[in-house]
DNA sequence: GTGGAAATTGACAGTCATTTTCAATTAGGA
DNA sequence: TCCTAATTGAAAATGACTGTCAATTTCCAC
């Protein structure tokens, strides 16, 4: 599965078309990057690496991070914390997402209802949208069951 | 108008009541800060501020803005820069921001459809919402009038 | 397969916004 | 007015990230 995920290839042709070269550093952690399948900051990504290469460098993973944006492959988020996480979903999908304030879980979602509303809502102001940014921050089904227990209990 | 803003009352109230001191350097900072009306930095209210008192330092700045943010009188925003933003709105209006890429000009609009319609979305995919942010990125009706008159110009 | 120019790497130092430390000063209740 | 706890500002520390540079590696041309 991992093998024949497109994205690999993807980078391939981008580092090609741009001149650049394959390199066992960068294969290693775009690999990892795309096996995790999560928002991680280069540190987490980085973290990961060290116990299968403790050879590659934090600023190598930062590189690499990097390219992958530029190859539209990974895309730049801040959900209010001191660091950058990457998302390795397409950059050109424009979705949204839901954090949750417990457990950390992102959840991604695209309505386009939604997204339709606050073209509209923009124009009607005079603005015209090129890019968005939405984030829900609350609590998933399971940690709100949690919190409903604990207040149960308390009162 | 400024002298009667109840804005300064609350923050005094917020001192009294969690056995701060009222101080020169806090009444200066919080005057300036709700005078300007805009989303300002920490670096850019000290600046303001340097022309008047220039015995106040950016680390008081910065500790009176956490201040205000403790009292519900300011929030704290990302807009994207490598620095934080101040919104001096009560932190209990929730409302999303429209941002021009060409002036910076940040505009705020309240939805109630929009918000609604967003916590419907959430509540169907199991999260509870407590916080949410939403930023439109673009151009004003200005810029993107001078967009248009540009890309004429070079066609 | 080899040579070599150009890209890459990783350690280290630098940057930049923000926070902490700490000795000196100040507010404001007793 | 006194006294103690809060406050201040300068300097140092922090933490995420980026630039520098000598050593290494890739990969195209031959």
């Amino acid at each position: 599965m991992a093998e024949s995920d497109p994205r690999f290839q993807r980078f391939a042709d981008f580092l090609a078309r741009s001149g650049l070269k394959t390199t066992r550093q960068r294969e290693r952690i775009v690999h990892a990057f795309f096996a995790a399948g999560r928002h991680l900051s280069a540190e987490e990504l980085y973290n990961r690496i060290q116990t299968q290469d403790p050879g590659i460098g934090l600023v190598t993973v930062y590189r690499t991070l990097k390219l992958l944006r530029q190859a539209g492959l990974a895309t730049e988020r801040q959900f209010g914390e001191a660091y950058t996480r990457f998302d390795p979903n397409p950059a050109d999908w424009p979705h949204d997402h839901l954090i949750c304030k417990r457990c950390g879980k992102i959840q991604e979602f695209e309505d386009a209802g939604l997204h339709s509303l606050r073209e509209k809502i923009a124009r009607s102001l005079g603005f015209t949208v090129t890019e968005h940014k939405l984030e829900l921050y609350g609590f998933c089904r399971d940690c709100a069951r949690l919190g409903k227990g604990r207040a149960a209990r308390t009162a």
